[in-house]
DNA sequence: CATGAATGAGTGTTCATTCAT
DNA sequence: AATGAATGAACACTCATTCAT
């Protein structure tokens, strides 16, 4: 009657706490970083403000990095959802409608601020959890979905082609939102960040 | 009584000491990031490896982030002095040869690894020193190449190219350094940067 | 009505899962002294080891030097059970018998490892449960089987050959177990010790 | 004038600080075993009570672990210090001479407590710098002083005697500090030890 | 000016213990 | 009773910076 039965009932709470204590301690650390700046995010600090014990953060993450190191998972692959979900929408529609699509997804994710991934940056340790980069994970998708649009082409015109369209879109998403010229509106940046890759993928082979 | 009478002569001495102990602080950083990462920047560690007392490095930087400060500013002169150097040798030539030019610029530029672009990025305090982005920077320098090299165009046009163009470049040649599939030689993704570039600039404007 | 009715046929479960919990506890801690080192025991990792709850523990222990204290009370009791039958069994015996009997135990009871006792020592708070250290405690059996044995003496004369006997078998079998030089069989040690103990208690009074 | 001339006139101040600082930082922590207890060492507080800063105490022991071992190793050098002088001392007396003078020397330097060698005991990993036991580092000079003294022996009776005397020695004179009976006198207690002594030096072999 | 010993606020982390479930 | 998530005081240690020499 009380050990075992439906214990999916018995468990769930304690699993509800814990995710809900995880999810406190990676607001606590976005929280922070925007309120106080990089310098504040301590253990301690983040313990505070996610509302935790210390001791309870150390139960769910072994040690400071393994906090950034979620925080930064959880941001590339909603980057990846967000880009993999894009392709498959616009696969029947045209060439510009895709990379239209593609650029506002990549300018909305973005949005957020660049200290957030300015932080992943540094906290992350290099090849181990932050392994491949954007353009990297994204080069396959990138190559399906050029190559369902375009001209024949051989295997390896298309790992130029999606290198160069990940690193312009990577590249100019970037740009559009940190450091476009005051007399540049995000609309026109859009709109000339879009005319610049179909320009590239429709210019002749050679 | 002391202090001026032909100083010229008499501080030379000391303004080389200087010059050759700020040098030599200078290089530490650099040279311990490349060898022990750059968790191991201290400042007294910095005053050991350039082999001055940490008194002394503390008589030529106010503090810690003054350091980073000098290295950024220094870096972004080295880029500038080789764009701008890069515009003006190839004012007359083709637009092929001075994209190709720059790339190439760029890339050299970028080839000492990617842990010092981001040391300075975390180090130096945005908008304080850090004021102007590449891309912000050489914005006017690349309107007049730009104008020069293009059709007639109104100033609003001019200054969405100048962005894209400035971004494309710094986006791809990053990206060309630190990101390239393996399938590409580095030959052939400059070759396609360049063409992409150049499909983009000869793109008609709407 | 509840607490009394049958108890023993009631209790009994209860007392016996009590017990096994504190055997598991007490089993735990040097399980993990041997697997882990003495720096791996902490309340946690005790509970963990011994498959019951921390919360468990702290049923059965008021804090953790309860566990060290509880520990060091068997350890004595065994080592005072050994000796006192030893004396008892060879009480008849000759005093070689005698002594080469208290040695044998000895070593054998103290084989269990150096860091087991290293490790009472430490926890265990001095004159408090450690009250009576082996030389003291068992001062008045050696004196009892000294007197039995040796020829008339003083109450003053007893007291120092019991110091010195209790001293020296506890000095010299500790020896052979912790710091018995290579050159030297455990046979041979254990051979000398009985020779030096013999010396002792044969030499003349004075 | 000034910069070199006699330069140990102007380094040793700071050697002179520097060893005045360790002093104070080895002083502080028997001091404060003996005033609050051993787990009251901790190393803010050993900087505390040593009147220096933590950050100075880092500045001459790399952690807590390597003051402990300094501390052991002056100890084990003081002891062997006063065994090996007493042993020269002593050569050319009578084997009762060198045996008072040894038992002697032996219980003045275990005097200051036994918290103090508890705590070693502890604190110093076994067999990094703890290496040799009293019992171990000082059989070659127990050899040599009893070859000199005895009969004529085979090489393995030497070390077994030798085995058999250090250890004595060493459990004797620990027991007559720490767990003499309250009946016997600390004169007497020494007397019996080197009786014991004697009587087992002077037994026949075999 | 140069030196480098000294400083100490602040950091990440541990672990004995409690208490709501 | 049993559980184990939560607690938080306390610890070892770092490092930018100061200042007496």
């Amino acid at each position: 009657m009380k050990p075992k039965a439906h214990s999916s009932a018995r468990r769930r709470p304690q699993q509800r706490r814990a995710r809900e204590t995880v999810e406190a301690i990676l607001d606590a650390v976005t929280r922070i970083l925007k309120r106080e700046g990089s310098e504040a995010i301590t253990t301690n600090r983040i313990a505070e403000v996610a509302g935790v014990s210390i001791g309870s953060l150390y139960q769910y993450f072994p040690d400071k990095r393994a906090i950034f190191i979620t925080l930064h998972r959880r941001h590339i692959e909603q980057i990846d959802r967000l880009v993999e979900r894009t392709l498959v929408e616009h696969a029947t529609g045209s060439l510009e409608d895709l990379m239209r699509a593609l650029v506002d997804a990549m300018i909305d994710a973005h949005s957020g601020g660049p200290e957030f991934y300015q932080l992943l940056m540094v906290e992350v340790p290099h090849r181990v959890e932050r392994s491949e980069d954007f353009a990297v994970r994204l080069h396959g998708a990138f190559r399906l979905a050029i190559a369902a649009k375009g001209r024949a082409r051989t295997e390896n015109e298309l790992d130029k082609t999606a290198f160069v369209v990940a690193n312009m879109m990577d590249g100019l998403c970037h740009g559009a939102v940190l450091r476009r010229p005051a007399k540049v509106s995000l609309r026109e940046a859009k709109d000339e960040i879009v005319r610049a890759l179909l320009a590239y993928l429709r210019s002749p082979e050679d």
